[in-house]
DNA sequence: CAGCATCCTATCGGATACTG
DNA sequence: CAGTATCCGATAGGATGCTG
């Protein structure tokens, strides 16, 4: 029998809310807008007005806030060129890359579920 | 051609923030909490203090409100069993048991990259 | 263009006490 | 056991104005 048929599956109940791998997940991309920009940068590059553009209605200072969140994390890639005027290109980097089977199941009942039980609580 | 070839899908851009369907899927399972509440369904019913004691550190008042925001949007289903104590189970609804493959994606996600990364962060 | 600084508010979530 | 009610502090996020 080999090592790895040998290894146990931690049961469910082993994690605690803290110790959760889902919420851990949850935190690191749950914040306002931090779906939408890996959503949009899933496609490729973006400068910061592009991205602004697209989120339709997220502010400027929480743009930024999240886009610094995301590069601290390593999951996000900020590339600034001494230009005028100024030019800083967001891109996911190859972790942030790993999160694209998270962000398309997402996006797959987003579309099939998310919408409809959204549409429904806020006419509610 | 039939129909489903000249099916366009839309593009990226077409999804501002509010319409983006991975916002909308964090929306509906992004409080806290809520993912570990999910996680810990797929595998069967558990009681109101089963869940609790299993996400060690929510409040009851909070795990009390998450519980009935899923309710609400049709993802748990919760049964009260006259009895003397009271018992209260909660589950997945057929709808709720479409959420799997996103819990599991956040969930492998959340092993591979998400504990190292809160691990870093919260050390620094 | 891509921000930073400041101020402000609303919502989230914790603590505690009580109850059918 | 599984809540509800009340109060409270923290923080997420918005609005506005200024800048290299």
């Amino acid at each position: 029998m080999s090592a790895r048929e040998t290894e146990q599956q931690p049961r469910h109940s082993d994690y605690s809310q803290r110790g959760c791998p889902v919420e851990a997940s949850l935190e690191l991309i749950g914040g306002k807008g931090k779906g939408a920009i890996l959503f949009h940068l899933l496609e490729g590059t973006l400068r910061f007005n592009e991205l602004q553009r697209r989120l339709e209605g997220i502010s400027q200072r929480i743009l930024t806030k999240q886009l610094r969140d995301l590069e601290e994390c390593g999951l996000v890639h900020r590339e600034v060129f001494a230009e005028v005027p100024p030019r800083v290109e967001y891109s996911l980097t190859p972790k942030g890359e790993t999160l694209r089977p998270v962000i398309l199941a997402l996006m797959e009942w987003g579309k099939a579920h998310a919408f409809d039980i959204l549409q429904v609580k806020n006419s509610a």
